[in-house]
DNA sequence: CTGTGTGAAGGCTTTCACAGCC
DNA sequence: GGCTGTGAAAGCCTTCACACAG
């Protein structure tokens, strides 16, 4: 459990995967779950789920299973409380305001508590339940708030100063939908989603 | 270039950034690149620039670098013309929505050319352009109009059923945006975005 | 001297095979 | 018999080191 840098980043992905799988398991009323089963749930191999699991323990009865409750609990320990951390929007456009609106995010323990523009004001698709504040207005929050991730969603063009202006305001984690490369501090780390990039790199795998 | 199968599925992904950051140049007006300067705008090392590159030929000139035009033209062919093939989307609800209306996709050579749902006339967010139709008219247009790739944005509870009549009716690749694993058979190709995973992802590389 | 192309080495993940426990 | 835990093997991908071309 406190081998925690050593955990690769692929189990990490893998173990928020499990987790979703096990809350449906109890949600179900299930309380145990074969490492066979669960990977098959989350679609990968049994082996590979065990090994991942190893990284932070022994928690399963031979013959038996995992206990769904216990099972669950250790993943959530070894991912963090730092999953309730508030999590800001930069960049309310198109994409932006979307993301607002989708609740996933929530299901899952983040809240988007605030978001940020260049011009607030412009007119929503969506009715808002989050304040949109202007755009000069990320440091000071993030300074008052403590806000540590934060949701890219600006324009190609200016999405490495705005991405600056978060880290020297103390983001550490930001995600990512520019469809751009970011340059960042070792400390800050940045996650990726390129819609095109996935779309193009289908049309290859069609014959 | 008739390897095609035996290039990596890790540097197709690459090969389309690579492309973005050519096309960018080419706008530009530069018409020569070194391996060193693509591959940072890439955020990539340049070895691995050139041993991507190395998978279906040798386009530069040692001592100069890679011809701009050149490059992005080969780029182009090994990732294939179906590129422009079109799309549906399946799910028009919160945050297929905001997909219909990021032009994103648009600008890299995709189409949205329809979507669906079970209610196409519940209230939409946005001025839509693209038509919304009932959901059990998918099978018939992916049909007549020999559509291969279809983007996922429906409730977890539906979306393997939902995928399933995709594949029936003909579909090969989804990008799929529902939290959950897609069963499918081997000639189908998943790519999987999901938000919620990796925000919670993020959140674990917070000290 | 600059910068590509590439065999070899290294590192990281996944899978196998099976020992060990219920 | 069923299923976990894990060292060893295999596979895959990245990086190094350097030969070679302009």
């Amino acid at each position: 459990m406190n081998a925690k840098a050593e955990i690769p980043r692929k189990t990490i992905y893998r173990l928020s995967i499990y987790q979703r799988c096990l809350q449906r398991l109890a949600d179900n009323g299930q309380d145990t779950v074969s490492s066979d089963a669960l990977s098959k749930a989350a679609g990968v191999k049994s082996t590979q789920l065990r090994k991942d699991i190893a990284y932070f323990g022994q928690f399963g009865t031979r013959g038996l299973g995992y206990n769904v409750q216990t099972l669950s609990s250790v993943i959530t320990e070894v991912l963090g409380t730092a999953r309730l951390q508030p999590v800001i929007l930069v960049g309310a456009g198109n994409l932006g305001s979307a993301l607002l609106g989708y609740n996933g995010f929530n299901k899952e323990g983040f809240e988007i508590t605030a978001a940020f523009d260049l011009d607030p004001d412009r007119p929503r698709p969506v009715a808002l339940k989050v304040p949109i504040y202007r755009h000069d207005k990320i440091a000071e929050f993030i300074k008052l708030h403590g806000v540590k991730m934060a949701i890219l969603a600006v324009p190609v063009h200016c999405a490495q100063s705005v991405a600056n202006d978060l880290v020297d305001a103390g983001i550490q984690a930001i995600l990512n939908f520019s469809p751009t490369f970011l340059e960042v501090p070792e400390h800050v780390t940045v996650n990726s989603v390129d819609l095109a990039v996935e779309l193009e790199n289908l049309s290859y795998f069609i014959r």
